[in-house]
DNA sequence: AATCTGAACGCAAACGCTTGCGCAACAGCG
DNA sequence: CGCTGTTGCGCAAGCGTTTGCGTTCAGATT
């Protein structure tokens, strides 16, 4: 069918594993074959087996990449970044979409990049028994999301400060009945709703305001769930009159929930969330933004470091991004009476 | 390191041969032995290579997807539908994100995914040059974007009615004065905009409203040139009093400049989008609903279909999904003086 | 009892590449 | 002008599977 290296060989009148050497940019070739090669591969439109090359060189040139949902902005926006890195670089990547639990289990078990990936990028946050296995693999682990993990190099924010941005934000405007959307129903071992929450507490203590567990809501992460989540803060005796979300989806629901009650932003309620969405802006939401594409990148960059210089094994590096409060239209003093 | 075939073989006590057969199912092998072969697999932690088994079969069991921009919503939403069907018929997903042209180009001169992938589900509109590229991989071949093309199964909306509502919709209304934000600086071969430009055009005609070119502009399919269509559109002598674009997030953009302008939706200017862009319902924005998620879910489905019946070649089908008209807050009847 | 028939399994040849090693040919050295 | 390096290339042995074919053997058929 297609030309094998074979063909190319016969044609250029020279040996198979010359052939290889020349394409590969390997030295040991004199340039005029090395051109002459080149030449003919063309001509015949080769294109090397990667199955082949990969049996034969144990290397894959394949990055696999673990995402809990493709479709959200967030991990699109990340993929996106590190997929340009991967390519750049001569890299393939090997999509694994693990949404479901079921999903997700299965993958964990069956663990089908074993010997299909150079290394793992993982935008979900893997458990103990998980990480165990990805480490199992043997190849270099990064992710962009969750706390530091043995084994693994992670590039993320500071999502303490970003919180005390945000909520220091809504007390200086004057609110003292601050609410919070986080998104506690994700998995475990993932520390980004628990230290936004640790530093909302922070906050809240320090500026000598009481804490009311009844205006915290679970969002799930989702708009449906920031809207859910805001409903039932309205619902309650003595309801906020600004509002912090730990994600700008789940933001933009609450945004939804109160047009719903007919409240006006930010006359009745102000609304301050996380991330700096693509469509933050158009919504004027109040965020504190973070560089989502440039974390996709920067880990890419650091798996491919590690690739080429396999001398030092695990770095586990530690890299944090700057973060930032983009001040928008959804956020204002309360009323001087309350929101009713 | 990692187990061999030949490690199972020996440790069950049978032939190399025998493993592969009951580890894929295959007959010729009894059951106690099957099981023995089962259990002693599990136990090494053996998981088969790809690259060997591709090499030795020919198939690969991995579709390719090739998309201009993974960060995108609806690229996003289609990759994640096609993705879990994919998984779950036991294909790997390979994820080229073609968004600039050299990348682009690079690609489609180096083919990366030939003897890669069993079949290639591609988002973005390959030129003729791209097409028969694709073609000389000889595998299936499917799209979810643009118009019919030989060799392609194509699943997609009827772009023309899906306008039709839309536009129809603001002449309803009482307006006369629309404008439209397109996409039409896409890639050539792509009938999507020149259909939903046709189909405005024709509504127009049928309404007998006469055409003014000045109120066509370019929003590149991006928020930001939505944002700067609407823009221009302002800057005419007459503007618009309603707005059509071509997708939800060039409306979103437009959205963003009319709130800079300081005019508001709808009493100053109506806007419809087209999509029913996740975010569509946060903002209000009355749209056209197409299912994106389900054109990938069947796009995938029907290639999945001809890699199991590699009987019937290119069966070339043309699936056409449902598309209706969701009102939502942004179209109203134009303001009795105009804008002004 | 001799023959036939499957089922169950092993043998060995691919599949298309990479790479260590060997061997010329040729340059530079004293 | 021999000797030692260096350069350029071919040989052949893998890499870990799959699969057509051959062999064995138990049970059914005459």
């Amino acid at each position: 069918m297609t030309a094998s290296i074979n063909d190319v060989a016969r044609a250029a009148g020279v040996s198979a594993s010359t052939v290889s050497r020349a394409l590969r940019g390997r030295s040991g070739v004199s340039d005029e074959v090395r051109d002459k090669i080149t030449a003919v591969a063309a001509q015949l439109g080769y294109t090397a087996s990667r199955s082949a090359a990969s049996l034969a060189s144990g290397r894959t040139f394949t990055i696999g990449v673990l995402v809990p949902y493709v479709g959200r902005w967030f991990f699109g926006t990340v993929l996106d970044a590190a997929e340009r890195e991967f390519s750049a670089a001569g890299y393939d990547v090997l999509l694994y979409n693990l949404g479901s639990p079921e999903i997700r289990k299965r993958f964990f078990t069956r663990l089908p990049v074993r010997k299909r990936v150079d290394a793992v990028l993982t935008l979900l946050i893997p458990d103990e028994e998980e990480s165990a296995a990805l480490r199992s693999l043997g190849v270099p682990l990064a992710t962009t999301v969750g706390g530091s993990r043995p084994g693994f190099t992670v590039v993320g924010i500071d999502d303490r400060a970003g919180t005390e941005s945000a909520v220091r934000h809504l007390v200086n405007l004057g609110h003292r009945r601050i609410g919070m959307i986080s998104g506690a129903s994700g998995p475990l071992h993932w520390t980004t709703p628990i230290d936004r929450r640790n530093a909302y507490l922070d906050v809240l203590a320090d500026a000598g305001i009481e804490h009311d567990p009844a205006l915290e809501a679970d969002g799930d992460y989702t708009v449906e769930g920031g809207e859910r989540a805001m409903t039932e803060l309205l619902a309650v005796s003595r309801p906020p009159t600004a509002v912090y979300a730990q994600s700008d989806e789940m933001a933009m629901g609450a945004l939804r929930a109160l047009r719903r009650h007919r409240l006006r932003v930010p006359e009745d309620v102000s609304v301050v969330g996380f991330d700096d969405h693509e469509l933050a802006d158009v919504v004027g939401l109040t965020t504190v933004a973070q560089p989502v594409a440039d974390q996709g990148a920067e880990a890419a960059r650091l798996l491919l470091r590690q690739l080429d210089e396999p001398g030092a094994e695990p770095p586990t590096e530690q890299v944090q991004m700057p973060i930032r409060l983009v001040l928008r239209e959804t956020t204002a003093p309360p009323r001087p009476r309350g929101p009713q």
